[in-house]
DNA sequence: AGTAGCATTGCAAGCGCATACATTTTGTTA
DNA sequence: TAACAAAATGTATGCGCTTGCAATGCTACT
């Protein structure tokens, strides 16, 4: 079988008698064109199925109207809807997402190469940051970078996240307000800055009550498993908080499932959980944990707009945009 | 500031002294071309960031290297897993993944003109189907289509589906060896062809054991929060089977959160829930689910491989897939 | 040395569209 | 109705790359 061609804008400009150029402006918003004449174009157009190409459109512009998203952590509770959000907010403002997958040095290194091939307007990169390499290279070729939910210092691009030290003083002052006493902080990710501000204003707010206390920290455990595990081990030290601070709330569940299952402490009688990420479990009748919810769908909104906005003005100004959580 | 233009393959060739072909040649697999050269040509390349323009190379060749994604149902327990899977595959062919949001029917429309519009080389449709007008477009121009997730009849794409009518022997044949007798089956999609199959099969198989039947059958149950309401009616009502097969896995959760929290039925002794989907959660320690393994990876696996054939070979013969479940 | 045969390279013509510029048409005003 | 401004259209060029074809360089063999 033959593969016919498909109709491009001399099709339809022979079929409308017209020239090509008018054919090219009928499907300008703005145009210089009489309505009668597009009229007649668009008739055209529709009878042999034309559709602008946009690859040619973007090479004559120099613009191909593509972002690039690149994602590296897919575990994340909330990552559909994040990337839906992302994808559907890319579209409204009429351009592309093309999503990468990548999670290791290299593979962010070439996702971003092939990005920069492709020629794609800009970039989304979310719970990674790009190498100090690819953010120089993106700075040189004016392609805008914005980060969602990570933070790296010294990083030619903007960033979005949430404000942890508001987050680490809420957490605090909760803590405070139902006079507990003894604190745990159990987190996945060690080098997450987000941990770190939390950590910190908690630490400062507390310090102001004296019987109140941070009595331990972990790191590095992660979901459902490792929590119930955690809960025992620190039973068994005699490690005994009274409110564990627990940044991911698959983790949480898994705390709060060891303490009823395995060791028959009650929640939240005698321990509280306070979870960070607010899926949609928590909110289940059957389980009774405290959550900070984190206002996902407004940091993806405003990294879109964000990025759009780069991308129209040409700006490579890096900005720092900090959301609240509840 | 003004913006400085991305060195192109005409720089790469002055700072190199040879011709412009050269430098495509040295970027092209296989090309003509002698290793010295080729050598200064790259790091001719390296110098000046030269990243070949493939927005350009699309419209020479007249393929885009684009492979539309169509993801309509982000609500899906495995949305990011499956959507992952789909980037990956496609990056690994060399391709990249154009993705975009649309559930209603004009949304996809629009979603297909652009795919159009952006010269996609196929399109992967995930949990919703294409109109008829669209996929006859494709079909006029050649661009093939895979669905995932969903089956049309008289839709001119491919499909790729679990293999229903197997999963519904299989769970009656699980059901008839455990010695169940009243069967009950909860589905959030009316229309699914999944749903159709499984109760054809489960019908059928149990029919041959005098004793067991299917006492009722629901639909448009979807979630945790409807999951306990529904199992809650069907006692006020009077309908108790021992089996219930549920087509997803959060509706099962919801309905062993109502059997043991508001009415106390025991599970599995009393009544067996039989779940379809494989979220995490189900594998937690404190439920006690049966469920339908998907080999989601190996679906999403096999729809990439297939399209990606069907692009090279230029084939728009639709096949129809289907992978067993466990 | 001469030359056939092959590997390299250069040349130039597109790919489909946008757009600066030239030209024609339309509308406006005296 | 002439004269001129504004709007509409056509013409021609370029965006950066691939690729058919022609020209060149190289090897091997007689």
């Amino acid at each position: 079988m033959t593969t016919k061609r498909r109709n491009n804008s001399q099709d339809v400009a022979d079929l409308a008698r017209v020239s090509q150029a008018s054919v090219s402006r009928a499907f300008t918003l703005g145009a210089s064109i009489s309505a009668k004449t597009k009229m007649k174009i668009l008739a055209a157009a529709e009878k042999l199925d034309y559709q602008p190409n946009i690859i040619a459109r973007s090479l004559s512009k120099s613009q191909s109207g593509l972002v690039g998203i690149l994602f590296a952590n897919w575990d994340h509770p909330k990552a559909a809807e994040i990337l839906k959000g992302l994808c559907e907010a890319i579209t409204e403002k009429g351009f592309k997402p093309v999503v990468q997958s990548a999670n290791t040095t290299e593979s962010v290194d070439k996702a971003f190469t092939d990005f920069l091939s492709y020629q794609v307007d800009g970039v989304i990169v979310f719970s990674i940051s790009p190498s100090a390499n690819m953010s120089a290279l993106c700075f040189r070729s004016n392609i805008p970078i914005v980060i969602l939910n990570h933070s790296t210092p010294g990083i030619n691009a903007s960033v979005v996240t949430i404000d942890s030290t508001k987050v680490g003083r809420q957490i605090g002052n909760a803590v405070l307000e139902r006079s507990y006493k003894r604190i745990t902080i159990i987190s996945s990710d060690a080098h997450s800055q987000v941990l770190s501000g939390i950590s910190d204003a908690l630490t400062e707010t507390v310090s102001q009550a004296p019987e109140t206390e941070i009595i331990s920290q972990l790191t590095g455990v992660h979901g459902y498993e490792a929590g119930v595990q955690t809960i025992i081990d620190l039973w068994a030290e005699d490690v005994k908080p009274d409110v564990i601070v627990c940044t991911s709330d698959y983790t949480a569940l898994g705390i709060l499932a060891g303490c009823r299952h395995k060791l028959g402490i009650k929640v939240p009688e005698e321990l509280c959980i306070i979870g960070l990420g607010d899926i949609p479990v928590s909110g289940w009748k059957d389980h009774d944990l405290s959550t900070v919810k984190i206002p996902h769908d407004e940091l993806v909104k405003t990294t879109v707009t964000t990025l759009i906005s780069k991308i129209e003005t040409q700006s490579m100004e890096p900005e720092n945009i900090k959301l609240d959580a509840k």
